[in-house]
DNA sequence: TGTGGGACTG
């Protein structure tokens, strides 16, 4: 038998459904009119409704579409199945036209406006699905039990609270709050709303609840990070005699990693083992993406791996990308770059994988060359780049500090047309203050008021940075002042922001104030108010932080902090007490320490520290120093003989780290012109009028003489 | 109409 699901009332003739067959769709014309012949209506619904069903190729549903139109036999039922069978090859336009060529008579109903609902919604149009339903509302058609599930389904991806709020109360309104389905959506509308309180309030007056009102309940808890609640649903679950379910399971499983409960989440993995549950793909996923972050890494991947293997989930692609991520994570880029070449499908996520293995890892340049691989994917891949591959790349450059590669490659994200999100802007922002590039700094800030992200921490320190950062005080001030739940980070950014900007006792009053509020500063605020200290040459006050942050918060000096005192002791002139620090600091003193005191040797002209220190430093200087800071040194004593007129010593300093093969990089420098930023190094010129350049430069430096009594600072070649 | 929950990427 070929179709054993035959429609009921053809089943005498199978030899007719068989030249029916999607694969076989060469000469049906005469057999329809055979059955209209015969006069029966349901029949041919059933028999389109079944071929429909069947459809695999996409020209034969278009030829179906038109034979169904043809036929005359229309009617709202046939039409929605046509949108949907539209949808699942996933082809919304068609589905869309068929909708808005149907026959008023078949818009009554809420049947084919459900189908088309459920159409834009799955794929994403959640705008239009909303825009789609007010239309719906006008038209007077009611909406039912089928409608609200897609419209609260929408109201979750695009609305804030406010519109959630008016379409609970519009559910509650048509009385259909006692829907399971509808309830559900709403539970999944809170809880991606952050509100699991109303998600609570929706699911405690369930009269009638499925598993899937537990589980969204669960998987809720999970999404806003709040374990223990989740654990609580399903013990309430067990409690009341269900017995939790495979989906129950893996969302607390998610719930525990997601929550860095990490050697608990393997510990749950366990327990389900025991109680025989089933292993899935989808749980392995995530003990995968645990095992990640895990110190006992290597013992653990093994048993996982195992389950992989036995269960036959190689094949899966969402575990293949769980595994490229967990090599990423543990820095070997290589064996994941091995395993993301071997697979034959890979989706976003496979590409977006990759790409931040490598970026992790510090390598923008191979980042860049696998996303630039996956923009040149010949038309008949569906993959491009989405938000997460552009910010994976930006964020790769600007964590590298190259930025202007970074902002390089966000003008080209605005151009593809790909929206940014607040992972992008935070690292854009990151970028905009550490070059202090205030006019695209500000235009970012339009953006994200425009993109209703102002209230997102990470783009309000983001802001607060990059004002800061900038020297924009007053605006950074307001923008703080604005952060609705500032956290530590936005605390530790204001007060480094005043520490940079010389203002140390702006900077204090804010560590105070932080603590008045009840924060509890960690080594980066310490890192902050140290060198507000040194900044603003307040020793005394220094030193008493200091001995705050060991005695008071038990924190452990880090290299950084060790810098600070330092910088803070010799920038005083206390040159003898800042280099017993650095020679008796617990750790081996980097070339920022050494770097710290060398200047202040050359602020006050201390040729005999500076030539102890430097003698110590170059001996103590293998390769695990980096040669620009190496470098660094080297110039900076070549500085400091010069200074005092001692012409040979520097020239002998400068040659010998030329023998050493020590390159000093060149400096670079860049400027911001009508929102671009042009780099150029010396040497490199701009391709500008030089010689204009040359004379105003001149002009500048005769005004700046006159008007001061010109301090001899030494520069840094 | 046949509605839903769980995974991997920044």
């Amino acid at each position: 038998m070929v179709h054993a699901t035959a429609p009921r009332r053809l089943i005498s003739n199978t030899s007719l459904l068989h030249h029916f067959s999607p694969s076989n769709l060469t000469r049906p014309f005469s057999t329809i009119t055979h059955i209209n012949n015969n006069n029966d209506n349901n029949a041919l619904l059933d028999f389109f409704d079944q071929l429909l069903q069947q459809c695999t190729r996409l020209h034969h549903l278009k030829q179906l579409h038109a034979r169904i139109i043809v036929s005359s036999s229309t009617s709202a039922f046939l039409l929605a199945r046509l949108v949907s069978v539209y949808a699942r090859f996933g082809r919304v336009f068609d589905a869309q036209n068929v909708f808005e060529t149907a026959p008023v008579d078949c818009l009554w109903s809420s049947l084919l406006w459900n189908s088309v609902l459920r159409a834009t919604v799955s794929t994403g149009r959640y705008q239009n699905a909303l825009k789609l339903y007010v239309k719906m509302r006008q038209r007077g058609v009611l909406a039912d039990g089928f409608t609200f599930p897609l419209v609260v389904r929408a109201c979750k991806f695009t609305g804030g609270f406010s519109l959630c709020k008016i379409v609970h109360n519009h559910v509650l309104q048509v009385g259909l709050q006692n829907n399971v389905h509808v309830a559900n959506e709403l539970i999944g509308m809170y809880a991606k709303m952050g509100r699991m309180d109303e998600s609570y309030k929706v699911f405690d007056k369930m009269p009638v609840r499925n598993f899937i009102s537990w589980n969204t309940m669960v998987s809720g808890y999970a999404l806003n990070y709040d374990c223990d609640s989740a654990i609580e649903v399903f013990q309430r679950m067990e409690f009341e005699g269900l017995e939790p379910n495979l989906v129950t399971w893996t969302s607390l499983l998610s719930s525990f990693a997601r929550c860095g409960r990490l050697e608990e989440t393997l510990e749950l993995f366990g327990m389900m083992r025991m109680r025989g549950i089933e292993v899935t793909a989808e749980a392995l996923a995530v003990v995968l993406s645990v095992c990640a972050d895990l110190v006992s890494f290597d013992k653990g991947r093994r048993v996982i791996h195992g389950y992989v293997i036995k269960g036959g989930f190689e094949n899966y692609l969402f575990v293949k990308n769980a595994l490229v991520c967990v090599y990423g994570k543990r820095g070997d880029v290589k064996e994941a770059h091995d395993l993301f070449s071997e697979m034959e499908d890979k989706n976003i996520v496979s590409w977006n994988a990759m790409i931040s293995s490598y970026a992790e890892a510090g390598l923008c340049d191979e980042a860049l060359a696998v996303f630039s691989q996956l923009e040149k994917l010949d038309g008949d891949s569906m993959e491009r780049p989405n938000v997460i591959s552009w910010s994976a790349v930006i964020g790769a450059f600007a964590s590298k500090g190259r930025g202007v590669e970074s902002l390089y490659l966000f003008r080209r994200m605005q151009l593809a047309k790909v929206m940014a999100n607040a992972v992008t802007i935070a690292s854009i922002l990151s970028v905009c203050a550490e070059l202090a590039v205030l006019n695209i700094g500000r235009e970012i800030h339009g953006h994200a008021i425009r993109a209703s992200m102002k209230n997102n921490i990470l783009v309000e320190n983001g802001l607060l940075n990059m004002y800061m950062k900038c020297g924009c005080l007053e605006e950074g001030r307001l923008v703080f002042e604005g952060i609705n739940n500032k956290d530590l980070i936005s605390w530790n950014s204001k007060i480094t922001g005043y520490g940079m900007n010389g203002l140390g006792e702006n900077a204090l009053a804010t560590f105070d104030q932080m603590i008045e509020a009840g924060f509890k500063p960690d080594w980066v605020t310490f890192v902050a108010v140290l060198s507000a200290c040194s900044h603003a040459g307040l020793v005394e006050e220094g030193r008493r932080l200091f001995d705050r942050m060991v005695r008071e918060y038990r924190i452990e000096p880090r290299m950084e902090h060790y810098s600070c005192m330092v910088d803070l002791l010799g920038r005083a002139g206390l040159l003898q007490e800042a280099s017993s620090i650095v020679k008796n600091m617990p750790m081996e003193p980097n070339a920022c320490v050494w770097g710290a005191l060398l200047n202040s040797c050359r602020m006050h002209k201390n040729t005999d520290v500076a030539e102890r220190t430097a003698s110590e430093f170059f001996s103590l200087t293998t390769e695990r120093e980096t040669e620009t800071e190496t470098t660094g040194s080297y110039m900076l004593l070549s500085n400091i003989y010069a200074a005092s007129g001692r012409w040979e010593d520097s020239a002998r300093v400068r040659i010998s780290a030329k023998t050493k093969g020590l390159k000093k990089v060149a400096g670079q420098s860049w400027i911001e012109v009508k929102k671009k930023v042009h780099m150029f190094s010396s040497g490199n010129g701009l391709q500008l009028d030089l010689k204009e350049v040359y004379g105003i430069l001149e002009e500048l430096t005769s005004q700046i003489m006159k008007s001061e009594d010109c301090v001899h600072e030494n520069d840094i070649v």
